[in-house]
DNA sequence: ATCCTATCCTGTAGGC
DNA sequence: TGCCTACAGGATAGGA
């Protein structure tokens, strides 16, 4: 479900609402994510304050006064609840709730479970194997055509794969992977490797340009995802081409295909994104 | 090393 | 209505 911009939104959510709060007592499902939670959670983050809000890529950071950070990951269905005022009792799929002193809650609910939730020292935070792995995040460190070309030197895997793989460049997903490569007129079939300077140009300034316009609105509901205060995100309205297959490109007005890469959709106009091989077209 | 596939889960939409 | 299958915003272990 959530990709960079929706953590963001999610973070600064967060930011917004739980910074300063002190963690009274939290409870645990038991029941496993990506891994197991371990059972010592909560009275580690017990007495804790949340002390900042960070985020790298998909990962979210809830640093905590006394050298914690929880580490999270939402995974396909993960979300974060706020309540000031909370049910007493959580809907199915409640995997923490926490609450602060002040008698709100924070919950973790999350159907998939293919979240993650793990307690981490903040000084050991960037050698966290999940973590370590990944590249940089595009909009603390916006890439260039330059670095992103140098990146793909040599890879023979699709471009489409490259912009999803998490070492290259940490946040982007399937949808906005989609909407990318449209705005820069990239073919997503081709091999990142042989994807020329100028379209990496095209690709580094649209993968800036698309992931903030959708910060800005509050990220993409799809299906699930939903702010902290439970509201929709309003980026589907500017979809271009994610989940529109068979529908007019908004551009040209062909068909838009959707493919399957590396088990994913994809989706593209093959008038616009064309020239497997051949020169970027120019929008006239 | 690099790339690809299968897998972990539940919920939902669509065909019959 | 129910049953079945396919698919869904992700990451990763393991094999080729």
């Amino acid at each position: 479900m959530p990709e960079l911009p929706e953590v963001e939104t999610i973070r600064g959510n967060l930011e917004a609402t739980i910074l300063g709060r002190r963690f009274a007592s939290v409870r645990l499902s038991g029941l496993k994510l990506r891994e197991r939670v371990p059972a010592t959670l909560p009275r580690r983050l017990k007495s804790r304050t949340v002390a900042a809000l960070r985020r790298h890529g998909k990962y979210l950071f809830l640093d905590l006064d006394g050298g914690l950070t929880l580490l999270s990951h939402l995974g396909m269905s993960g979300r974060w609840l706020f309540f000031d005022d909370p049910p007493a009792r959580a809907m199915e799929h409640v995997h923490l709730r926490a609450r602060f002193d002040d008698e709100t809650e924070l919950w973790f609910h999350d159907p998939r479970r293919f979240g993650l939730l793990r307690l981490v020292e903040t000084s050991k935070l960037s050698r966290d194997p999940a973590l370590r792995v990944l590249g940089p995040d595009p909009i603390a460190t916006p890439p260039t055509g330059s670095q992103l070309h140098a990146v793909a030197c040599g890879a023979r895997l699709p471009v489409k794969s490259f912009l999803l793989d998490q070492r290259r460049i940490a946040g982007i997903g399937n949808i906005y992977a989609s909407e990318i490569l449209h705005r820069a007129g990239v073919d997503p079939r081709r091999r990142a490797g042989a994807v020329p300077r100028e379209a990496w140009d095209a690709l580094a300034r649209e993968t800036t340009a698309v992931l903030n316009e959708a910060i800005a609105r509050m990220g993409t509901t799809f299906s699930m995802y939903r702010t902290l205060w439970n509201e929709p995100g309003t980026y589907g309205d500017q979809l271009l081409v994610y989940d529109r297959g068979g529908e007019p490109c908004r551009r040209c007005g062909g068909a838009i295909r959707r493919i399957v890469q590396g088990q994913r959709s994809t989706f593209f106009c093959p008038r616009c994104q064309g020239g497997r091989g051949k020169r970027m077209e120019r929008a006239s």
